[in-house]
DNA sequence: CTGATTTTGAAAATCATTATCAATTAGGTA
DNA sequence: TACCTAATTGATAATGATTTTCAAAATCAG
């Protein structure tokens, strides 16, 4: 049977040290318009004359995420993506093309998403809510 | 840059042959209650005695989700699932804790997320919504 | 400044998924 | 039924993202 565990790790952290890695991601992490892989990241740091290691990329964006700085979800090939957000709870509009990316409320889907899982005797409901598409400046292929 | 792909491929398939392999697959995960993984799918297989191949079970399962006969989605560590569904657009409320799954329709969300999408200009929308949360049969840990 | 503890990073290890490709098989045709 | 040909299979290698290792470097409280 495949469990799913909670998507964010519980409290009681140690406390985390001040390293210029870890803030040249996030910095770098504020630059990028949409979602970025910690590839991609990695890459537009080293680009930019960062001499930061790969492993620290993906440590330092899981951290961030943890952390509620960063929000993360799977593209759908399954690469885990990040994002500078706002802090309250929020949804994405993402453009397939350009990876434009809106931050939208949703308050209509909060409360949907609670009452059917009240409705199905569900408990400490989580959510994953993602709208893909193609943006105004982006001409739908096909 | 990201780029998001369709979730779909197009049609213009070639004609599938049917082999006992297709047929095991489609019918070890209707006994399915909840979603599985191309692998938990092939060891359940081989603990019942098929012999089938990794590679097909996985073959099967992305013709299977292409042809709408089944539904997948992501685990939050990145592993793609999959379960028999029905055939109409749905979504899924999944226990964490046991796995049960229980289809939900929404039109709601299937208007918000079309209201939301062209409201920021947005065309073509596809969406991504799963609940998760711990069904009645479980007690919710914590 | 010192020392305990955390963090880094290059490289190796994992691990799910995909690609190879020779051998097998399904399904149509005579 | 025998045969042909393209589709399918499956053992294995390859891929590719992410994690782990672990010795060296860095942080920070005292
Ligand atoms: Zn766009
Ligand atoms: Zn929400
Ligand atoms: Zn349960
Ligand atoms: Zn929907």
């Amino acid at each position: 049977m495949v469990v799913f565990e909670p998507f964010r790790k519980g409290v009681g952290m140690v406390v985390k040290r001040n390293t210029w890695q870890r803030e040249a991601v996030r910095s770098a992490l504020g630059t990028q318009m949409g979602f970025v892989s910690a590839q991609g990241l990695h890459a537009a740091l080293a680009t930019s004359g960062s001499h930061i290691g790969l492993a620290t990329v993906y440590r330092a964006l899981a951290d961030l995420a943890n952390e509620g700085e960063a929000d993360s979800l799977q593209s759908p090939e399954g690469e885990a993506l990040y994002r500078a957000c706002s802090l309250a709870h929020h949804h994405h509009l993402i453009c397939r093309s350009c990876g434009l990316t809106v931050e939208i409320e949703a308050d209509e889907v909060e409360e949907w998403a609670h009452r059917t899982a009240t409705q199905h005797g569900f408990s400490r409901p989580e959510h994953v809510v993602d709208v893909f598409g193609f943006c105004s400046a982006c001409v739908p292929p096909q």
